[in-house]
DNA sequence: GAGTTTGAAACT
DNA sequence: CAGTTTCAAACTC
């Protein structure tokens, strides 16, 4: 295939001597530094002298760390002069603070605690963001002429500069090689020293998650949001020079999510998105709560077919003992081949398509975790630019603990002793193996239903599954995203995380004190047990170890991480308490910020408090009056800066308030009255589907303990996802309500239309909005 | 290891 | 939409 070089090559527009030279004209710097700015461009130039000093005196050093091998990109401008004039790698492997071949693994396993190891001799120089993006692309540069790719994103430790840590991504392409050999190492940039452990806690776990979407879809349309991700201001967003960089570059965004996460704004978000790809929410990529979490996007060209959902590509490349495993080759490379390995190359010159890794070793049991709040407007610039509706799902599987372990060679045996066990035996062994990734044992679904795990998860099943007549594999892809196709015509989250995570209050995770732990999931759908008691694994609840909630039909719950009925009255009784205290204070906060200000900042801040109780509004608004659903987020807010319902207190916080303040203080008293009003009727079983779950249940439900109230059909499907909450919003509701409801409906993002489920919520919410208005 | 229980998914 | 069947995981013996 030819991987010729970036085509859409930007003229040069600089004068300046330093790419006076051919060969600097010919580097990927040139390009890239021909669409910044003077300053920028200045930079740009000197690490393009840099880089020719640097690539035309020695080539970079070949990696042989694990890595998955594919066809290389062996074709991008300068390149051969590069390679012409390429010595020995020593020398560049000293000047760019890279590691020959034998010291790598311990690099990748040491949780790149020294700065020398990774931060070049520039990077030292500034440490701004922008030049760390300029780095980025400087050392992808440096490291071009050989094909062997390196990606290491990596946290450096500041024991020696006292700054921050650094991320740093190297690319290194391996001329001798006919591979293309990724190294995506993750490092941790928000946990300060603990990022190594960290980095390592993340070894835990390979977990060949696919999305079945990505080949059904792209039409070709290139999107790339690398620079967003590796920190690169807007000035190079729209660079693609050299085009096989910025693809590859994609691979590790770590930065960005850990600047997201860290709740920095440094980061500019490369609205690369084409337009034909609205955001949907299931696309999302979420930083995780957790400082060690770190997700990774990378592009990956259309025709992979599959692609990972979730790859814990820090364990690939962190454990030597991948290589000559069989278990985990086999396990991995029918995703990364598809992936990576079969199409990477190709994504050099045409990347389409995300794969998304998301590590996140907190995560509870092996369900999909997905975290529906606190989604910062940034993440939608993660969103699978594919255009076909069908990809709903970033699905992300948070597996525990694929522990590192099964990669151990002490584990090479057990896997061979395995695969001589009856399937019962397997499974269990595996199971033991991997504490939470997923084997399936089907004998009549051929893994082509969700009865399958491994299907269900969004991804392929691998030798150590012991399931028969398995169709859940790369050869029957077609056959594959068919039938994915079919389920989510039923079902568009029938592949969407089951498990959401919140970083703020939830059922789930009321303690018996009654304390709120500071993160939370809970099921989406909720389980419906009868006889478990939702004590026992039947229980998906229990199973994904999160609490039951509201959502859930289960009755006589009993679940440890949280009863349904407990979860209800400890809430209940908060909201009693609060509410009583409160409402008064509250109403004369509306008075007085009527009083006295008209300003809306002030009325945002002022009214935080507000809309923490009201909680049924998911709106916010952010700095640039978008406004996007994230009432969670609010909460989350309000909570850490110890919220006082006081009238008039402002608010240290800068987050974006929940509440629709782009109203008059007249409409937030009326919406506040709307809610206390929506509180009587809180027997109308159709408001339980439309305010969060998060509503204090006494105003929900009198049930008792051991006999839950059913308020929609067991076979109801009911995620709780806001978006979707409208639905059980009954035509028969009281104004107030719908008003709620409009208040809801008016923060739905745009999706595209999915499946006949979709549509008719677009339609629903069309149909109201226009007669709301 | 076989059989049972369980609840989700699929079907009607 | 509700009832029934199918299915596979979880569980028990």
């Amino acid at each position: 295939m030819d991987h010729s070089p970036e085509p859409n090559r930007i003229p040069t527009t600089l004068s300046s001597p330093s790419f006076s030279s051919p060969a600097v004209q010919e580097s990927p710097f040139f390009n890239y530094a021909s669409n910044l700015s003077p300053i920028k461009s200045a930079k740009a130039t000197r690490y393009a002298q840099r880089f020719l000093e640097i690539n035309l005196s020695t080539p970079p050093p070949v990696f042989t760390s694990p890595r998955i091998d594919m066809q290389r990109e062996d074709s991008f401008p300068g390149r051969d002069e590069m390679v012409e004039a390429g010595v020995e790698d020593s020398k560049n492997s000293a000047d760019l603070g890279l590691r020959p071949d034998n010291e790598v693994p311990q690099l990748l396993t040491s949780g790149f605690t020294s700065p020398n190891e990774t931060i070049t001799e520039v990077e030292a120089l500034d440490r701004t963001a922008e030049v760390r993006a300029l780095m980025l692309s400087d050392q992808a540069a440096e490291n071009q002429p050989s094909s062997s790719l390196k990606l290491v994103e990596s946290t450096v430790d500041q024991r020696d500069n006292g700054k921050v840590k650094e991320d740093i991504s190297d690319f290194t392409f391996d001329k001798d090689e006919s591979d293309i050999n990724v190294d995506l190492v993750s490092g941790e940039q928000n946990c300060g020293g603990h990022g190594a452990q960290e980095a390592s806690q993340h070894h835990h776990g390979i977990c060949r998650h696919l999305q079945f979407e990505a080949a059904m879809a792209y039409n070709g349309t290139t999107s790339t949001n690398s620079n967003s991700l590796c920190g690169l201001t807007d000035d190079t967003k729209n660079v693609r020079s050299p085009d096989s960089l910025s693809n590859l570059k994609n691979l590790v965004p770590f930065q960005y999510e850990m600047e997201a996460s860290n709740g920095q704004q440094s980061v500019n978000h490369v609205q690369s998105m084409p337009p034909q790809f609205p955001s949907c929410p299931f696309e999302m990529l979420n930083s995780s709560q957790n400082c060690g979490n770190a997700i990774m996007s990378s592009t990956i060209p259309y025709g992979t077919g599959f692609h990972m959902n979730n790859i814990r590509l820090s364990d690939m490349f962190a454990s030597e003992k991948l290589h000559g495993h069989p278990n985990s080759q086999e396990r991995l490379m029918p995703d990364m081949a598809n992936a990576l390995g079969k199409d990477l190359h190709s994504s050099f010159s045409n990347g389409v398509g995300d794969v998304h890794s998301h590590m996140n070793n907190d995560q509870p049991g092996s369900q999909s975790v997905m975290e529906d709040n606190n989604v910062p407007s940034h993440t939608s610039d993660h969103v699978n630019p594919l255009g076909n509706p069908m990809h709903l799902a970033l699905i992300e599987q948070h597996a525990a603990p694929c522990d590192g372990s099964i990669y151990a060679s002490q584990d090479t045996e057990m896997v061979e002793e395995s695969k001589q066990l009856s399937p019962k035996r397997r499974r269990k062994r595996s199971a033991y193996m991997t504490e939470g990734c997923k084997r399936c044992n089907c004998k009549r679904s051929k893994c082509l239903k969700l009865y399958c795990e491994c299907f269900a998860a969004g991804v392929y099943c691998v030798d150590s599954c012991a399931c028969e007549n398995c169709y859940n594999k790369p050869e029957f892809e077609d056959t594959v995203m068919d039938t994915r196709q079919q389920i989510e015509s039923r079902n568009p989250l029938a592949f969407a995380p089951r498990v959401v995570k919140h970083a703020t209050d939830s059922p789930a995770n009321v303690t018996e004190e009654g304390n709120w732990t500071p993160s939370s999931a809970r099921h989406k759908r909720g389980c419906n047990c009868k006889k478990s008691k939702c004590l026992k694994k039947y229980c998906e609840c229990y199973q994904a170890q999160v609490g039951c909630s509201d959502g859930c039909r289960c009755e006589c719950c009993q679940n440890s991480f949280g009863k349904k009925s407990e979860t209800i009255y400890k809430r209940a009784e908060k909201w009693d308490t609060f509410s009583n205290e409160n409402i008064d204070a509250l109403k004369s906060g509306v008075d007085y910020i009527k009083a006295e200000t008209r300003n809306a900042n002030q009325v945002a801040q002022t009214w935080e408090p507000l809309a923490d109780i009201t909680n049924i509004t998911p709106l916010s608004h952010t700095s640039s009056g978008v406004w996007e659903s994230s009432s969670s987020n609010f909460r989350d807010y309000s909570k850490v800066s110890g919220v006082q319902l006081r009238p008039g207190i402002r608010f240290q916080s800068s987050a974006p308030s929940s509440i629709n303040w782009n109203c008059s203080p007249d409409r937030l008293m009326a919406q506040f009255s709307d809610t206390q009003a929506s509180h009587c009727l809180s027997s109308n079983a159709a408001f339980y589907g439309l305010i969060d779950n998060d509503t204090p249940q006494i105003l929900k439900e009198n049930s008792t303990p051991c006999k839950a109230v059913k308020v929609r059909s067991p076979h109801q499907k009911h995620e709780s996802s806001p978006q979707f909450q409208s639905h059980g919003l009954s035509s028969g509701s009281p104004p107030s309500l719908r008003g709620g409801r409009k208040f809801i409906l008016q923060s739905m993002p745009t999706f595209p239309p999915l499946t006949p489920y979709s549509k008719s919520k677009d339609k629903y919410r069309t149909d109201f909005e226009a007669t709301s208005d």
